[in-house]
RNA sequence: GCUUGAAUGGUGGAAUGGUAGACACGCUAGACUUAGGAUCUAGUGCCGCAGGGUGUAAGGGUUCGAGUCCCUUUUCAAGCACCA
């Protein structure tokens, strides 16, 4: 049962009880009559280069947690998977032409290993993968229930889109100006696309962020994504003519001091606008501006640049003529790509007018009215005719009313939130359950009383027009998935076919449906009355959806008729504790908030929210202080380390670098002081002969151990409760140190030790809790209490401060009064003199800790 | 530029407003050793032989008492960055 060792030889240790945990199934998880607790890691994208040392933080410390929660009774669940589909397996494929499932299944295998020797507490009989068509079968489904539900919609937009990846990008994958994955440039390219209806639920992501325990900077930034800001939509009727100019603004109280309109140059109203006399000067502006990259038009120290289109607008609520500009720094895709200037009271407005001369008017005062412009903060408003005297507050609802009752504005409210595009130009991806048909075949399937098809048909058609035809999207139902990824010859995207899929076989792309029966054949050319014809949807949906929902497969792998099993859901519901990378804070996990809530919204899930418990396991950086990565040269491998110091020692290396969450580079010195930890326990309950050692013994521990004991059982709890492993692992390092010095520790409180330990480091402790004769896991085993019968102090230590600063200690009897210790404290020998220089005004005690004397 | 967070020995870091530097690394000395990169013992913020003084980025404040709370400044990190 046990290792035949009588050093600490931790390859093999850990090798045996690995294998044995693996083969008991000793964390298998099952529904049963005991509270859950359900322990979440970000599940990883299995990358060629294997594990770094940073995946292994948090999933130690989701491991400590769990193997802890189950000691204190809960029926834990820790699971894990494989994010697998993505870039870089497809870039692998285009350069060797080996197929991204066969790469991808070796890295995953290359990642499993790697994981499994860290000896995490995880159920591997949940093991999933989101490139498992048994898995994206579900991803596809609720894919399909979006789409029924009105979320999924084709829209021909401008899109970021990366040459260097030929692939377009959602606005989250682009960051500043660069593509998140290697920030290669990006334009905006019009293309059709799918995207989901994410703003359709702006408010609701919002407000649930409120009652969620996240990390304030990650909920702040999911705020600040989410962008609702309320204001008015004012317009401002053309000079002459009955169109007029609309803009968003969130202060309606400035409106007294517009000096201009600008409209970003791409506005589809610049045509329009634009008198004779400046067409040339507007033609040319807006050439110069479409030449510009993003980067370039978004670099604030280029300063303000913009044209005039020759045309006027009046002010609705002064009558006053205001020029219309168009200006770069006036972004096309947010409001109404149109902006009133007040130069005044807006930075980037003053800037502008500053450089072409327009007027910069006043209407607004702080309390002391000496204001530098631009006054960009509330105060009262100064020439504004009736408004006058009234606060920024009160003015922005009394004019956008009365805008309103003129028919020139109305209260309004604007997100940042675009609506999520959800379609790539990829082929390592789930494949859309789409099949493209003609309109009146589309009319067939409504018609059809009984249709299969009809399973997941949206109330609005989803339809694009080309060459004159109308195609719509026809959804494919539960009996056809999952629509397989099919084989292609070339998975490099050309000039002519950018889009991989669109070299599937013909077979594949080109089907029949028989509207009936819903029976879904390749096309050949013979249609009978029941069928109809469409070609598949050849884009792929991105990496974020098959982990949007991952946490609920955990919860039922096996369930084929399902995407998660209706009394798994009930019992597990969701994590009681999610732990993964800050980078995911505006991407994954607003995605997965997305899918979750509408999913409950359709009422086939029972909670509204995802992740209540959310936390970010801090960065752990290069010797040298930055990030690792190959360049650098300063990238640690866990294999290395495991194989010199063993993974009970890396795994408690992590933990004991400094608080979770902050980042922290690596030191290779410092390892040498927990492996030494280990070694130390290891002597001290193992002797030469590889038995249990002498040291420990049947006699009852004295007064000390058993005190410390307790110490150590109190603080650990406390410090795994709050994840301060840290501090915890250098107690369990104070009791070592007591016990070297102790005479004999009775057998009990050795035992108790390890237990205290297993979290930590579970092989040494599996290991050392065999060698007392037990034959099952120490995981098994209920956390330890504290002593019942605990030693009564007969003394305690109170510190004497002078004015503040400690002068002495006195012992002092445990019942002894105030007034007692105070004359004790005044009489103790270093601290007279200084009372003797003074008189004691003051005597403030703090029972137990220490008696402050203020002497003047 | 804006927002948020942080700053403690030679190093990583401890410290419900109550003994600053726990624990560990490193270093110094010693012990055991053929040997020590194993192990054990003692020491280790700074100044001072010592009594003692001083000390948590800098300055001010609140308090009997401040690393901790408040204000100003500096530096660093992260996020956002023309979002009207």
């Amino acid at each position: 049962m046990i290792v035949r060792c009588s050093q600490y030889d931790f390859q093999v240790i850990e090798r045996y009880w690995q294998d044995f945990w693996l083969k008991q199934k000793t964390f298998k998880a099952q529904e049963r009559e005991a509270p859950k607790y359900y322990v979440l890691d970000m599940f990883p994208y299995p990358s060629g280069a294997g594990l770094h040392i940073g995946h292994p933080e948090g999933y130690t410390a989701s491991d400590i947690l769990g193997r802890y929660k189950k000691a204190k009774g809960f029926n834990v669940l820790h699971p894990m998977g494989w994010d697998a589909f993505g870039l870089p397996a497809e870039q692998h494929a285009i350069t060797t032409g080996m197929h991204p499932a066969v790469n991808t299944e070796k890295n995953t295998e290359n990642f499993r290993n790697q994981i499994q020797r860290f000896g995490f507490a995880i159920d591997w009989d949940r093991e999933i993968s989101t490139t498992w068509p048994s898995y994206y079968r579900w991803t596809q489904w609720i894919f399909l229930q979006l789409f029924k539900h009105g979320l999924a919609y084709v829209d021909e937009k401008p899109v970021w889109w990366c040459p260097m990846l030929e692939t377009v990008l959602a606005n989250e994958e682009v960051i500043g100006g660069k593509s998140e994955r290697g920030s290669f440039p990006v334009e905006r390219r019009q293309l059709r696309q799918w995207v989901l209806r994410i703003t359709r639920y702006s408010d609701k992501l919002l407000d649930g962020l409120k009652d969620l325990d996240w990390p304030e900077a990650t909920k702040r930034q999911q705020n600040l994504w989410i962008g609702r800001s309320s204001g008015g939509l004012i317009e401002f009727p053309v000079e002459g003519g009955d169109r007029s100019v609309a803009v968003f603004t969130t202060r309606p109280d400035t409106i007294c001091g517009v000096s201009f309109i600008a409209l970003a140059p791409e506005h589809p109203d610049v045509d329009f606008l634009t008198t004779d006399n400046c067409r040339a000067e507007i033609q040319a502006y807006r050439t110069s501006v479409t030449s510009k990259s993003d980067l370039e038009r978004t670099d604030l120290s280029e300063g303000k640049s913009g044209t005039f289109t020759g045309r006027y607008v009046l002010n609705p609520l002064t009558g006053t003529r205001i020029p219309v500009w168009i200006a770069d720094y006036v972004l096309p895709y947010h409001g109404t790509g149109s902006i009133m200037g007040v130069p005044a009271h807006d930075k980037r407005d003053f800037e502008f007018a500053q450089t072409y001369s327009l007027e910069i008017k006043p209407v607004l005062q702080s309390a002391q009215g000496t204001d530098t412009l631009p006054f960009c903060a509330e105060g009262v408003l100064i020439h504004s005719g009736d408004f006058s005297g009234l606060t920024s507050q009160k003015a922005q609802n009394k004019i956008l009313e009365y805008l309103e009752k003129i028919g020139r504005g109305k209260k309004t409210v604007q997100y940042k939130l675009h609506d999520w595009l959800f379609s790539r130009q990829r082929y390592w991806g789930e494949p859309f359950p789409i099949v493209w048909v003609k309109q009146v075949d589309y009319h067939r399937i409504i018609s059809c009383k009984n249709s299969p098809f009809k399973e997941f048909l949206p109330q609005e058609p989803v339809s694009y027009r080309e060459k004159g035809e109308m195609w719509c999207a026809l959804p494919l139902t539960t009996a056809h998935l999952p629509v397989q990824l099919p084989d292609i010859s070339s998975f490099k995207p050309t000039k002519e076919s950018p889009i991989p899929l669109q070299n599937a076989h013909k077979s594949w792309l080109n089907v029949k449906m028989n509207v009936q029966t819903g029976e879904v054949a390749a096309a050949d050319g013979q249609l009978d009355e029941a069928w109809i014809e469409g070609t598949r949807e050849t884009n792929t949906m991105p990496q974020w959806a098959g982990s949007c929902w991952y946490y609920l497969r955990y919860l039922s792998p096996h369930e084929e008729n399902s995407f998660v099993n209706k009394q798994a859901e009930a019992y597990w519901g969701v994590p009681d504790f999610y732990i993964g990378g800050a980078e995911h804070a505006v991407l994954h996990l607003l995605y997965a908030r997305f899918w979750h809530r509408f999913l409950f919204d359709i009422g086939i899930l029972n909670t509204e929210e995802p992740f209540p418990k959310l936390f970010h396991p801090g960065v752990i950086l290069g010797t040298d202080g930055s990030k690792m990565s190959k360049s650098r040269g300063n990238v640690v491998n866990p294999d290395t380390i495991i194989a010199q110091y063993g993974a009970d020692t890396l795994r408690l290396y992590e933990m004991f670098l400094g608080p979770l969450e902050a980042s922290k580079p690596w030191s290779v010195q410092n390892i040498e002081g927990v492996h030494r930890f280990l070694k130390k326990i290891w002597r001290l309950y193992v002797d030469a002969e590889g038995q249990i050692s002498k040291k420990i013994c049947d006699k009852e521990d004295c007064q000390k151990i058993q005190c410390l004991l307790d110490e150590t059982i109190e603080k650990t709890s406390e410090d795994i409760e709050h994840l301060r492993f840290n501090t915890a692992i250098s107690q369990l390092m104070i009791f070592i140190n007591g016990v070297q010095k102790a005479a004999f520790i009775s057998r009990q409180t050795a035992k108790k030790f390890l237990q205290l330990l297993a979290p930590f480091a579970p092989h040494i402790a599996e290991e050392l809790w065999a060698r007392f004769g037990e034959s099952k896991s120490i995981s098994e085993a209920q956390w330890p209490s504290l002593s019942e019968n605990k030693w009564v102090q007969s003394q305690i230590k109170i510190v004497v401060q002078v004015n503040g600063k400690v002068r002495d200690e006195i012992l002092v009897h445990t019942h002894a009064t105030q007034d007692q210790i105070v004359q004790m404290a005044k009489v103790a020998p270093k601290v007279l003199p200084y009372l003797k220089r003074g008189t004691c005004v003051r005597e403030i005690y703090v029972p137990h800790k220490l008696i402050n004397l203020v002497v003047h």
